[in-house]
DNA sequence: TTTATCTTTGCAATCGTTTGCGCAAATTTT
DNA sequence: AAAATTTGCGCAAACGATTGCAAAGATAAA
C-alpha cells in the first residue's frame, strides 16, 4: 500500500505545532527554537519528507527549472554540452529539462511552448538547422525568460550567446592545409542560415584571401547535415567541376564521414585522394582508422559549461533590464591525427 | 518591458466575469454560454495565455511530467532510445525530465530524489552499472509512482521491465561465429552486477553447451566499460592465457571498440587475428572501416517507445495496485558486416 | 400570475508552501 | 515587582487553477 509523500501539514500535526513552524524549521529560521527544530528536521527526514516544487513556485514565482534546447541529443557534441550544463547547475538548486528540436522548426516551437507551460527560469538553445524565425524566441524574451544561446546561435538577434571561435579555428586549419601543399580546398558547409555556418564561409574566404590564393566558388557548398544532401554537393565538388579538389574542409564530423564515406562507395581513398579536415563534435573519431587527418576541437563541454554559468549569473542578476548581452568567445584548438 | 504571463484571473478581471467562468470557458465545459466562450478564448489567445503547470498540479496531484533516468546520454543507444520515449509521448500532454546517472549509482540516487521532488508522474529507467542497490527505486515504488525500466533494468527486483532478447542474441551471433568455424570465443562482458550482463554470461554458457563444446571460464570477463579495464582483460585473454581467442563476443560496441583499439595497440590486427562481434548500440559503427564483423541489433529506439507506451497504460490505469508487473522482450536480429 | 425547469454564472474551498504581522511566555533590566 | 526586551511560535493571506454547490435570470408550463 502506498504511502503518500509527507506534506509540511502532516508534520505540523504530527508534531502539534503549526504549518508556519514547520516551515520555517525547515529553513533553518533562527526564530524557531533549536529544539522545535531538531523536532521537526527529524520527522521530516524520516518520512522521507520533499518538498512541493509546484507548492513552492506558486508563492515564488521561480520553478528552479531551466529548459535546454537542441537540434540532437544524438550527436556527440550536444550530449556532452547537457553534461557540461548539468555539471554547472549541480549544487545550484536547479533542475534541467532537456528537449530536442530534431533540426526542425515546428519542433522547435513546440519546445519552446512547453518551456513556457512549465514556466522555466531560463533557457539554454541551439538552434535547429531550419531555423529561420525567432519570433517563438521573441516571445520567451517578452516574457522576460533570460535566454542564453551556444553554438548554433541565431544571426541577427540580440541575445547572449556562447559560440567558439570558428574564424579562428578555420585559419588554423587553413594555415595548415595550405602548409602541407594543397591549394585547392573545397569547403563542405552546413546549411546558410546557421550563423555558425557564415562563420565557416567568411573565415574560409578570409583565408584563401590571406593566403593569396583565388576565392572559386564552385569549390564551396552548403549542406543541410543529411546523407543524401552531402552526397549531391560531392558528386558536384568531385566530378562535375573539373578537377577536384585535393582537401575538404567540412562542417563537422558527421558531415565529414558523409563525404568519405561517399568516396569509398565512389573509388576516391578518403585522406589519400583527398585529404579530410573537419569541426570535432564527435570525440568517436578516437576510434576510426582513418579519421580526418585535422580537427577543430570545440570544447563541447565548456561551452554547455560556460553557457549555463552565463545564465546562472543571468538569473542572480534581479534587473536583467540593464544587463547587456553578452557574448562569450571559447577558443578552439587545431588537432592532427596521426 | 516585459509582460508577464496572464494567468486566469486577469482574464476574468478584464472581460468581467468569474474566474471559475473563465476556468470552465478553457476546458469547453458546456455550461459556459457560447459567446461568453468564445469571448474567454480569444482574449486568451491575445495574451499568450498558458495555464499555470504548477498550479494545475496542486489540485490534480498529477504533474503531468515523466522522468527518464540513463545511465549515460553520450551513448546513442541511449539517445535513440530518448528519441522513441518522446515519440511515444508525443501529444499525449506529458513532459518528459531526463537526467543522466553517469554510471555512478550516487548520480543515480540524486537523480531519483530530484524525480520524487518535482512529483512526476512516472518514471523510465536504465541503470547505472554500480547499482546493486534497489533502494531508491523502492521510494519511489513505496510512493505509488509508477517505472518501467528497460535495458539495463535490476535484478531480483520486481517492477515493469522492457528488454530485448539477449539470449537469443548470443544463440544467433553464436551460431554464425561457430559456423565460421571458431571455437575459442571469448566473452568480454560488462559488469556482473547488471542483469544484461548475466544474461549474455548464461546465453553464451549455453549456446557453447549446445554446440558441444566445453566451457573455459578463462575465457569469461566482466568488465566496467572503462577503456583501462576492457584493456586489462584483454591482456588476459590474449597474453596471459595461453593461445589466444579467436573470437571475441564484446558486450557492446563501446567495448568492442576499446578492444580492437587496444589490438591495434599491441600488434593484432582487429577481425583478422581476432574476430569480433558485439551487441550494437552505436549506429556509428556504419563509418567504420572495420567494424565487428556481426552485430546483435537492439533496436534502441523501439525499446524506449514500448517503455514509453507500456508507462502511458499503468498511468491510465487508476488501480495499479492490482496490475502485475509487465515483462516485454523484444526481439533482436543478427547483423553481419561486410 | 405562480411555479417549475433550464441556462448561465459566481462563491468559496482546496492543493502545499511561504511570509508579514502579531501575540504570549520567558527572560532580563530597572 | 513592574517594565522592557527577547524568544518562540501561530494566524491568515497569497500564489494560479479546479470544482461542488448554490443562486440568479430566463424561459416554459400550469
Amino acid at each position: 500500500m502506498h504511502k503518500h509523500q509527507a506534506t509540511i501539514k502532516e508534520i505540523a500535526q504530527a508534531l502539534d505545532v503549526s504549518i508556519s513552524t514547520v516551515s520555517r524549521a525547515l529553513q533553518d529560521d533562527p526564530r524557531i527554537g533549536i529544539r522545535t527544530r531538531m523536532r521537526v528536521k527529524d520527522l521530516a527526514e524520516k518520512l522521507h519528507y520533499v518538498p512541493n516544487l509546484a507548492a513552492k513556485f506558486l508563492r515564488k514565482h521561480k520553478t528552479f527549472t531551466i529548459g535546454v534546447l537542441l537540434p540532437l541529443l544524438q550527436e556527440e557534441f550536444f550530449s556532452m554540452a547537457i553534461t557540461g550544463i548539468e555539471d554547472a547547475l549541480a549544487d545550484t538548486g536547479y533542475n534541467v529539462i532537456i528537449a530536442q528540436s530534431r533540426d526542425q522548426f515546428l519542433r522547435e516551437e513546440k519546445v519552446v511552448r512547453s518551456f513556457l507551460n512549465t514556466r522555466v527560469d531560463g533557457v539554454i538553445a541551439s538552434i535547429s538547422a531550419e531555423t529561420i524565425d525567432y519570433q517563438h524566441f521573441s516571445t520567451l524574451k517578452e516574457f522576460g525568460i533570460p535566454m542564453v544561446f551556444f553554438d548554433r546561435v541565431p544571426k541577427d538577434f540580440p541575445a547572449h550567446k556562447v559560440r567558439s571561435n570558428v574564424e579562428e579555428g578555420v585559419r588554423l586549419v587553413m594555415e595548415y592545409l595550405t602548409k602541407r601543399g594543397f591549394s585547392r580546398i573545397a569547403l563542405l558547409n552546413g546549411p546558410a542560415s546557421l550563423e555558425i555556418s557564415q562563420e565557416r564561409f567568411l573565415g574560409f574566404k578570409d583565408a584563401l584571401h590571406k593566403s593569396g590564393n583565388a576565392i572559386d566558388e564552385s569549390l564551396i557548398k552548403f549542406t543541410d547535415f543529411t546523407k543524401e544532401d552531402v552526397a549531391l554537393k560531392m558528386e558536384d565538388l568531385c566530378f562535375n567541376n573539373g578537377r577536384r579538389p585535393e582537401a575538404i574542409l567540412a562542417f563537422n564530423d558527421y558531415v565529414a564521414l558523409h563525404a568519405m564515406k561517399w568516396c569509398t562507395q565512389n573509388g576516391l581513398k578518403p585522406n589519400t585522394d583527398i585529404v579530410f579536415a573537419s569541426f570535432a563534435n564527435l570525440p568517436l573519431t578516437n576510434y576510426l582508422e582513418n579519421p580526418p587527418v585535422a580537427s577543430i576541437e570545440q570544447f563541447a563541454y565548456q561551452m554547455g559549461q560556460h553557457a549555463a554559468q552565463l545564465l546562472l549569473e543571468i538569473l542572480k542578476n534581479p534587473d536583467q533590464e540593464t544587463m547587456e548581452y553578452r557574448e562569450i568567445m571559447l577558443p578552439t584548438q587545431l588537432v592532427i591525427h596521426g
